[in-house]
RNA sequence: CGGGGCGUGGCGCAGCCUGGUAGCGCGCUCGCUUUGGGAGCGAGAGGUCCCGGGUUCAAAUCCCGGCGCCCCGACCA
């Protein structure tokens, strides 16, 4: 257990100029980590024992639900990831190399690829399954802006770990378990946290949970109501009701001169903007262009269009909209020669809306959507906070996504060729899940969520230390002699304590003590003589106690274990 | 990739516009004092002013090129 005159722990009484998030300054400040490069980090000896503490706990409820953690290398043959489709496909992030006889190499960003090719070769029987491996690794990934230091960073230890069923069923179960084991981890590294439906993904999948920490650095946003959380990215909610006035026997051409937004043309006319409706055309595959229609307060949500629409795509130029269908900010869907998607929150037949008129300046009214334009119907605006869920209106937060969990299926398994013998001696697939977490990401989530003005306030499973010990006597003194006896005393009794022995003034080690953030501080100085009693501070609420001197090591060591 | 900003001792900054050979606070070292909320006095150490080129008698400062880092957005298995 160290002394801190024989410890690094560099502290800074200022953080680094351009550091924003709460977490990056905190980190910085209280000598846990240093920047080596852009979204390059190095842990500080106690920063990395909050770190290996976080690990311990993914490993102990990965060990619970039946997995075996194993390790496989950083540097992958380029050929697998050819194989697998993903050495073009994974984008500018993944990072390439040659080796010394040319051969192309990545560092991997994530490991599908290798234990699919293992699983290809060690699993051959149904009775080979269900396994579930896992490893913690470095991940390398070229991000293309990492920010808040270890929130997203280029490199960083990561817990993935791989299921291996003989069925649809048997992931299932496997995905289940590892949900189980995520909740556990959470609920012992002391966070505040939710899972939330998400995105599958371009690489597809069956289905997926991502865990969420709820905070202001994060960089998801999550839609919340009662019994329901999901990803904005796919969230689903029933709109807010918007006036509309009735429909006209045809639609009715207005002057709109020199109006190309929603909101002018709402206020020209006196109508909610939710009564307008605005045109996003996007363009297909084949080339062939299509009309998003959505009302005029609601956003699209490129995911979500990405799905209803079923095929990638991308938003038409300004070139384009102005050759195949009028000038942009007052295009619409009548008269359009295209395909056009309504979006559901678009009510057909109890009203009339406002589109664009495809002509300068002008726009129509009455328009009905079903008697006016065809349409086909899908979900693709981006929910809006007051929007309902089973009737109770949702929030959105924003949150720090620290792990999340995939179906995978055979999407490996089929093209790097792993499949099993069933009972039949026939050749199956092996179906597969993927789940990662990230630890730095806790560590930073919990900063994030529990740290107050003097610093951070770590939750005691994840602290570097449980105890800081600070002795305000100077050495020689009868209270550093108190000290000392009750230092030894505290590492006896198994407790992690971190000893501010330094020749340094009270208010330098409390300010030291309360930005470290251990959960319980213990002073020993002149006081206690005269009192005979200790003084522990437990560093949330700042609440402070006194112990007897007599047994107060082993009085500490129970607060530790039942109260802190 | 688009937009914005910043590179000067370990950290935070000034100096740059108007060129003359680098300064402040904190930290660090030594001495003395001080010791329950970042204490005082004194003496010190420490800098390729991001890099390269140019202009000039002279460049941290002006010009050109490059690199690095941060923030916002886009992107993100």
């Amino acid at each position: 257990m160290p002394r801190l005159t024989e410890y690094l722990l560099p502290t800074e009484r200022e953080a680094p100029a351009d550091a924003e998030a709460i977490s990056h300054r905190l980190l910085v400040r209280a000598g846990l980590i240093r920047q080596v490069g852009a979204g390059l980090w190095t842990w500080l000896p106690a920063g990395w024992r909050t770190h290996q503490r976080i690990v311990q706990v993914i490993r102990e409820e990965m060990d619970a639900i039946g997995a075996m953690e194993m390790l496989m290398p950083i540097l992958q043959p380029a050929e697998l990831w050819r194989r697998s489709g993903r050495y073009d496909g994974f984008g500018g992030e993944l990072f390439k190399l040659r080796d010394r006889k040319d051969t192309d190499m990545v560092l991997a960003p994530t490991s599908e690829e290798v234990i699919t090719t293992h699983a290809a070769t060690l699993i051959r029987s149904y009775r080979d399954l269900p396994r579930v491996l896992y490893h913690f690794q470095t991940k390398e990934r070229d991000e293309p802006r990492p920010r808040a230091a270890v929130l997203r960073s280029r490199e960083f230890v990561m817990k993935d770990s791989y299921s291996f069923d003989r069925d649809r069923d048997g992931l299932d179960v496997s995905y289940e378990r590892h949900a189980r084991a995520y909740d556990r981890i959470l609920d012992r590294c002391g966070l505040e946290w939710y899972s939330v439906e998400a995105d599958v993904g371009a690489m597809g999948g069956f289905g997926a949970h991502e865990y969420m920490a709820p905070c202001p650095a994060g960089e998801n946003d999550v839609v919340l109501a009662p019994g329901y959380a999901a990803n904005l990215e796919v969230a689903a909610a029933a709109p807010q009701p918007v006036e509309l006035p009735s429909a006209l026997a045809a639609p009715e051409q207005v002057d709109t001169p020199g109006m190309t937004t929603i909101a002018q043309v709402a206020q020209a006319l006196g109508l909610p903007e939710g009564a307008l409706l605005k045109a996003y055309p996007v363009v297909l595959p084949d080339e062939s262009l299509a009309l998003v229609m959505l009302r005029g307060d609601h956003r699209v949500n490129d995911i979500k269009l990405g799905l209803a629409l079923g095929s990638p795509f991308r938003q038409a130029s300004a070139e384009e909209i102005e050759r195949r269908l009028g000038p942009p900010g007052s295009i619409g869907p009548v008269g359009a020669q295209t395909r056009i998607i309504l979006d559901d929150a678009v009510v057909a037949g109890a009203g009339a809306y406002v589109v664009g008129a495809n002509r300068p300046d002008c726009h129509l009214r009455g328009v009905v959507p079903g008697r006016d334009f065809a349409f086909e119907r899908g979900d693709v605006r981006e929910v809006v906070a007051g929007d309902t869920v089973s009737g109770h209106r949702v929030r959105i937060e924003r949150a720090i996504e620290v792990g999340n969990i995939f179906k995978l299926g055979t999407r490996y398994s089929d093209v790097l060729g792993a499949s099993y013998l069933d009972q039949a001696g026939a050749a199956r697939p092996v179906w597969m899940g993927c789940y990662g977490i990230g630890p730095a990401r806790i560590a930073a989530a919990a900063i994030e969520q529990f740290a107050d003005e003097r610093g951070i306030s770590w939750p005691r499973a994840i602290s570097p230390f449980a105890v800081h010990l600070v002795t305000l006597g100077k050495d020689g003194s009868e209270e550093r002699e108190l000290a000392e006896r009750v230092y030894d005393e505290l590492v006896s009794a198994g407790v992690d304590t971190l000893y501010d022995d330094r020749d340094a003034g009270p208010g330098e080690k409390f300010a030291d003590a309360e930005l470290l953030g251990c959960p319980l501080r213990v002073t020993i100085g002149r006081r206690t003589l005269q009192s005979g009693e200790i003084e522990v501070q437990v560093r949330r609420g700042q609440e402070a106690r006194a112990l007897p001197l007599e047994g107060a090591a082993a009085a500490i060591a129970e607060l530790w274990h039942h109260a802190a």
